[in-house]
DNA sequence: TATTGTATTTCATCATGACAGAATACAATC
DNA sequence: GATTGTATTCTGTCATGATGAAATACAATA
């Protein structure tokens, strides 16, 4: 019990959800059976995500009777992507390779005994910043940095690849676009541009950044054009969680995210698109000034 | 000696093509030093392709002196792609979910007993068969089809996924296409249009359809419009390999492609274009008959 | 009877060691 | 001196068993 697991913490995020989406309130009753049920697990990790919500006060057991909702318990921060465990780790080695501290060619071993890291996680690391392209196997042991070449082309190559992709995303017949998701990217935008700024906010503004051409990928209703834009912002995530955005940068791009949630709200998707399209042509040049 | 490593037969295959490439005639010494340099390998794995290559009767060992090329080796069928070990039982549990004789939820060590592979081998397949959305992990343990709603709406998807990317990459800037491909694919398509028809030809046509796309994708010069497509025809391959396609679908597929060549040979980019566009809106068709 | 409490079984991950193949170094031969 | 032959070291994969968590079955209680 000192620890929850992983899949208890999402299930008891899961579980807040719920109880928000069915507008419990207090004193409402919970059981395990059902929740387990509904969130398609057995009620092992169930048990486990509630006595997590006992500690934090939301609920309270009631032995052979149910749990007890004694708190309304208010979401977290709008949409906080779950940070996956290996994420920090190929962020620091992509950003070490970068600083120089690593050799062009490693080892699986070498991994291992620079961070301290099993082996089976370092195959996991490996393996998806070989999806991402950054590393490659070698035809023997080993694998090689692919960072030569790479950064100067790959980010025009995104570009080109994205402007075929997102503006006709929006132009799909099966695009359809909550508006509770245009009013939440609304406020988020307006509060990046009204509140002061930081250095340190580049990480928040490129995740609310990805946030919006993903929910628009998403949106087309095609998992294709989704997948590929999800890749691209993962791609783009590592080459420039330390990119310093000068504020300037920051207000033309959200102005431009607002006026295209202006008139997809009135679901003139034309429009929409041809912005999407200006929209990433200008922000290819950002980095090639 | 007895089996050459996957790694050796790579190799082996890359020497063939060296030797063409450079032109060398009968008699001529091969070294394992400048090999395994050019290959980017130690001499071991070398020597193993080598032994391989003697063994075929291609060179004899010259102790001491080198290795002599005493016959000029015929390049293997048109790029015959190197059968990944996995895939073979990525198709064929593909092919058992489809065909009812798998359940709709899995755990690995079931699909260990079924298949009689080892654990890792199973983590590969799944893992492979997740990226291609066919399955998916259940929150707890073990993994589950995707396939209830996939097929139908997948492939209208996947194909209109194809007309935002295929059309445009033929337009890039960086697009450029070796003439030789052009013939070969020329030759290609020829000779399964004069060929007889059985249909144990199906596989054959679809890798010949897909290199035709895959080809012209890398054509692009842009790396993202390449691993789209790739994926593409990877994620048909399965569902495509037991499809029947009737000999006139087979003539107008090749008829369509051998009109694109037709137009890139001459660098009529713009009509190619569009033929692809035409081509793929056709195609999309075929299947919702 | 509905629900939680408890015990048992099953599963996936990790740790460890064995093994085959690749990398490397050095000896032998022309 | 260049090349192959041979030995040694290093690396990654597989096999096995231990461990913790999830799934499942059954008992207990309101």
């Amino acid at each position: 019990m000192p620890q929850p697991t992983r899949l208890q913490q999402d299930l008891a995020e899961r579980i807040v959800q719920l109880v928000n989406d069915d507008g419990l309130a207090i004193g409402a009753l919970l059981n395990e059976n059902s929740l387990a049920r509904r969130l398609e697990v057995s009620r092992t990790p169930v048990r486990g995500a509630l006595q997590h919500l006992e500690e934090q006060g939301i609920v309270a057991r009631r032995p052979n009777r149910g749990v007890e909702l004694i708190a309304i318990p208010q979401k977290n921060l709008a949409s906080a992507p779950p940070p996956d465990d290996d994420e920090e780790w190929l962020v620091r080695i992509a950003r070490d390779h970068r600083a120089g501290s690593l050799p062009q060619d490693i080892s699986e071993i070498e991994v291992m005994r620079r961070y301290g890291l099993n082996r089976p996680a370092v195959q996991r690391v490996l393996s998806r910043l070989a999806d991402l392209e950054m590393v490659e196997r070698k035809p023997g042991y080993g694998w090689r940095f692919l960072t030569g070449t790479r950064d100067r082309a790959t980010h025009d190559e995104s570009y080109r690849f994205r402007l075929m992709v997102e503006p006709m995303g929006i132009l799909e017949a099966s695009f359809r676009l909550d508006p509770s998701w245009i009013e939440m990217m609304r406020r988020l935008h307006g509060d990046t541009l009204e509140r002061h700024w930081h250095e340190s906010s580049s990480v928040a503004f490129f995740e609310m950044n990805a946030a919006f051409h993903e929910g628009l990928a998403a949106a087309s209703g095609n998992r294709f054009v989704h997948a590929a834009i999800r890749h691209q912002n993962q791609l783009r995530r590592f080459s420039q969680y330390d990119w310093k955005f000068g504020f300037e940068r920051v207000v033309v791009n959200c102005r431009e995210h607002l006026e295209m949630l202006d008139y997809l709200a009135r679901d003139e998707r034309e429009i929409a698109s041809l912005l999407m399209r200006r929209h990433l042509e200008r922000a290819s040049q950002v980095r090639s000034e």
